[in-house]
DNA sequence: CCCCCCCC
């Protein structure tokens, strides 16, 4: 009789998830098993390598044809070619389970599951009628190992820490109300947010609790929205009806604390507003409490702004809100570590604001946190820093708004000016006068009077000079769907607005003087955001409103639809 | 299914 050589130990590789190339093993019977789903019959293989054995290996429909027709008779050996190990629920089963994990044991009374081997195409080796008999001693496979296995490979189970929950939250909308809380959950695979709605924030609510590590399984899973959130997954998880919450308090030391993924503050000065980022600094000082009415809503706000520094010598502000605004103290200098924070624009400079999703931890025990504290104490304290929040004076808050919006609000009557932006298309450009012969001294920009004998005179400078630069001046009616209106320009944002530098320009008029009309006509029907300042200012003893578009800028289409999207909104009453 | 997060 021959002898056949089966792969030892090969089913408890598979079943704690691991590879092996073809494995040659023995089936020492099999089962007809009842399924509800299918029509088609399903067999249960008690299989084994020859060291162990297992009870739930199954076939696919195909092989299953083997079964019926005889070709796999008990004591075969085959070839497995092909497989998968994969999850079933056995709901229903109620069994209880102490399933051991990482060292630890969780205890589940309502949920029970099952990794299955799942053999996809194989060939048999020798024929059990040749083979006659178990090959070797096989033992089950020991149960430590599957229930291992299936925690791991189940993808409705994890065992996370909760490292943020928000407050409970009620929103009214079109699409209906309620209520929901979410959290963040961090393992040593990365973290995700989840979110639970209506009767499962009752359900869960309370019994989650900041730091504790839960096991969490029977999520639904959907594509995280990038926009709301900082943590680093695709996905963020919803609880249903099915979810359960067990808390875990053996070995969570492994669970690891929140995630942060810092920006240095000279980074944050670069990113777009809007976006949220993770910051850790030293509080080098703080304000007073300060209690102002929300001019939107009327409510009652409270705020404190901290000014955060790093070892990038850069500074920025930190805006804290209500409750966590009142309670800051920030005498110490101590380190600040926010997660989801909210970049802000004001007055040209940037700022950071907390939110409702975000964390802050004062001092907190991580390895930046002590790098900071050591070069703040030892040099940062004393050095001159950048400070990012500082208002530059040329890029005011610039509210969005329509020309309809403009006429009605009647701006231009503040003293430094009214400041919109405005998505527009240029109707006309005029040609006349556009170019004009300039001072040549850097910061002067004067127009020069040509006195005729090689010499330019400046009378800001009161000096003649024997050249001097062109510059641009722009004169264009703009318009949207709502009217159109005369803005002027300098001559950096008319550059922009023709895509030609004024020396250009001025070359082209110096070759043939009528080229203005055909230059000038490059601009028409361009679309641009026109950032605008209003102000009324006299002329000719006469009051007039004065438009100076004192930004040119492309169309930032992701932001313009977000304004668009937050009118449409408005509109709808949401 | 939320996603408002404020002010100068």
């Amino acid at each position: 009789m021959d002898t056949y050589k089966l792969s030892e130990g090969a089913l408890r590789t598979i079943m704690q998830g691991g590879q092996v190339d073809c494995p040659i093993m023995q089936v020492l019977g099999s089962k007809k098993i009842a399924t509800l789903s299918s029509d088609k019959e399903r067999y249960r293989i008690l299989l084994s390598d020859g060291l162990f054995h297992i009870s739930f290996a199954m076939f696919t429909t195909q092989i299953n044809e083997k079964v019926e027709s005889g070709e796999l008779p008990m004591f075969s050996v085959i070839k497995i070619k092909r497989y998968i190990t994969s999850v079933i629920n056995n709901a229903g089963r109620s069994d209880k389970y102490d399933y051991p994990f990482n060292g630890g044991t969780c205890h589940y009374e309502d949920l029970s599951f099952q990794v299955v081997l799942v053999i996809l195409d194989l060939e048999v080796i020798a024929s059990g009628d040749k083979v006659t008999k178990k090959i070797g001693e096989p033992e089950p496979l020991p149960e430590d190992d599957l229930s291992n296995t299936a925690m791991k490979q189940a993808p409705w189970i994890i065992k996370a820490r909760v490292t943020n929950k928000s407050n409970i939250r009620t929103w009214s909308n079109s699409r209906g109300e309620g209520k929901l809380f979410s959290m963040d959950l961090v393992d040593e695979s990365g973290e995700i947010r989840a979110t639970a709605f209506r009767d499962l924030v009752d359900k869960f609510y309370d019994y989650l609790e900041i730091d504790k590590v839960y096991y969490i399984s029977k999520c639904q899973l959907k594509p995280a929205n990038k926009q709301f959130t900082s943590l680093k997954n695709d996905y963020e998880m919803t609880l249903t009806n099915e979810s359960i919450i067990q808390l875990c308090e053996d070995d969570v030391d492994s669970i690891p604390q929140t995630q942060y993924n810092f920006l240095t503050v000279d980074k944050i000065g670069q990113m777009e507003t809007g976006s949220i980022v993770d910051v850790i600094g030293v509080c080098k000082a703080v304000s007073d409490l300060q209690t102002f009415q929300a001019r939107s809503t009327g409510r009652e706000l409270k705020k404190k702004e901290l000014t955060l520094v790093d070892h990038t010598d850069n500074a920025i502000s930190v805006t804290l809100w209500g409750q966590e605004a009142e309670n800051f103290d920030g005498t110490s200098n101590p380190i600040i570590a926010i997660k989801g924070a909210k970049v802000g624009e004001f007055g040209g400079g940037k700022n950071l604001g907390t939110t409702m999703n975000g964390i802050l931890k004062i001092n907190p025990d991580i390895p930046e946190a002590h790098r900071l504290r050591g070069w703040y104490d030892n040099s940062g304290m004393h050095k001159e820093m950048k400070n990012l929040s500082a208002r530059t004076g040329g890029n005011f808050d610039a509210q969005w708004m329509n020309f309809k919006e403009v006429r009605e609000q009647n701006l231009g009557h503040s003293e430094r000016g009214d400041y919109f932006q405005v998505c527009a298309t240029i109707l006309l450009l005029r040609s006349e006068s556009i170019l004009y012969k300039a001072c040549p001294v850097e910061e002067c920009n004067k127009k020069v009077v040509d006195m005729e004998n090689g010499m330019f005179r400046c009378e800001k400078c009161c000096r003649e000079y024997p050249n001097f630069k062109y510059r641009l001046l722009g004169s264009v009616n703009v318009g949207d769907f709502s009217g159109n209106q005369w803005l002027s320009m300098f001559s950096g944002e008319v550059e922009k607005v023709l895509g030609m530098s004024a020396a250009e320009v001025g070359k082209a008029y110096d070759e043939d003087k009528s080229a203005m009309t055909e230059i000038a006509n490059k601009a028409n029907f361009k679309q641009f955001v026109f950032r605008c300042r209003a102000k009324y200012e006299m002329y000719n003893d006469e009051n007039r409103l004065k438009t100076v578009a004192v930004r040119v800028e492309p169309v930032n289409h992701k932001e313009y639809n977000n304004y668009l999207i937050s009118k449409i909104n408005q509109l709808m009453g949401n």
